[in-house]
DNA sequence: GCAAAAGTGTTGTAGATACACCCATGT
DNA sequence: ACATGGGTGTATCTACAACACTTTTGC
């Protein structure tokens, strides 16, 4: 009975919060990683991540996990929690870890400046050797991506303020590797009454400029 | 420095998991809860739940709180994790609680003889006053229920192994708190196949008798 | 005037909705 | 024979897929 409560007491498992960050970087949808430094799995890739503190949000641990590891600023980013993984009491080495793992999208012109970022993008295609469950954690959360970017804001979050429809629609097909009809994606998108005209054109080529196009409030 | 490392070492936050299990009793949907004996809350109704140890799956802490709590045996239930809870840092007064809420689903007929079942099961139309943030949780689960209904093992996990497709049709019904037609609701159903016929019938009445059906497998 | 991407309209199909009647039984 | 719930078929509409041509520009 008093070594229950012992055990109740000071032998909590580990929490952790992971963030799986996607971004549509030079057509192809990459992951931000860190190479880890320390053991276990030292050498290898993982997703940025962040014990919780005892007086600390959890959406505020993901957020300064990105922050500390990305130098990224929370207001430029969507955050939306994916899962929560504590089945595998061997993920972690060290000590019995629960990981409460997050899922977020930013648009990498606003961060890729950034001083302090030590993120490395790794395309969802060809992942680098990963520590921990990760690889299949990024699985997850890409699978959430697809599923959701017709009906959430997902889009909104990876894009830039102004963009034209093929650019969006580049987008679109990169997320879900796979090529759209021009003219249903058009009539789909616009339907959905979720973009408003700039009234500006972008002329890049000896052809006819597109027009220019943002995401309603 | 150091100050951190104890915090980081010994004060880590509590994690629980809470379980919201539904059950269609008497044509309505109810949760299973309990009546809190302890501060704080003390009097008040609660979801069934349960501290992780610090060895144990965060799935066998559901199993094992629905064991404790309701005396219900694993295989007889749908289990699956919803969401984890984390924002609010006084939603348990006694310590920092991170609670992961499962969801899970039973026929009631499989329970109801059990000993030593004391979870009371509610309307979730009628709720009394709740403890911590269950009630919201409730609900948040319920939305889960009601989306992915048509799309998921659900029903199989609601319903007795044999069945009229009109008590399954009122099943939906109760699930999503309106009245479903007929005619479509069969066509949809048997189109989805699922179910087998079983070759007997259901005699009930000053009626043509109803065709038995089981889900597959 | 030609190359190259922007932009648009129609048709077919599949799934959902709405709705009305016959069937098998107990009394 | 009648009351009761079991069981089915058809017309309509709507969302999505497939597909081809005209427009505006730079050179």
């Amino acid at each position: 009975m008093i070594m229950k409560d012992v055990i109740f007491k000071y032998e909590r498992p580990g929490i952790a919060v992971d963030v799986v960050l996607f971004a549509i970087i030079n057509n192809d949808l990459k992951v931000g990683l860190i190479k880890r430094e320390d053991e276990p799995y030292h050498g290898k890739h993982a997703l940025p991540g962040r014990f919780v503190r005892y007086d600390e949000k959890i959406e505020d641990t993901a957020k300064k996990a990105l922050e500390i590891k990305g130098n990224i600023d929370q207001s430029d980013i969507l955050l939306e929690q994916l899962y929560t993984f504590g089945q595998d009491l061997e993920r972690d080495t060290r000590i019995r870890t629960i990981s409460i793992v997050y899922f977020a999208l930013v648009d990498f012109e606003k961060i890729k400046r950034q001083e302090g970022n030590k993120l490395l993008f790794e395309s969802v295609h060809s992942l680098p050797p990963m520590g921990f469950d990760h690889k299949s954690i990024i699985n997850f959360a890409l699978e959430r991506l697809r599923n959701d970017i017709w009906t959430s804001d997902f889009a909104a979050a990876l894009m830039p303020k102004e963009f034209t429809l093929t650019e969006l629609q580049r987008a679109y097909e990169i997320i879900l590797n796979q090529n759209l009809d021009k003219r249903n994606f058009r009539k789909k998108i616009l339907e959905m009454n979720i973009l408003k005209k700039i009234s500006r054109t972008k002329r890049e080529g000896p052809h006819r400029p597109a027009q220019i196009y943002s995401f309603k409030s």
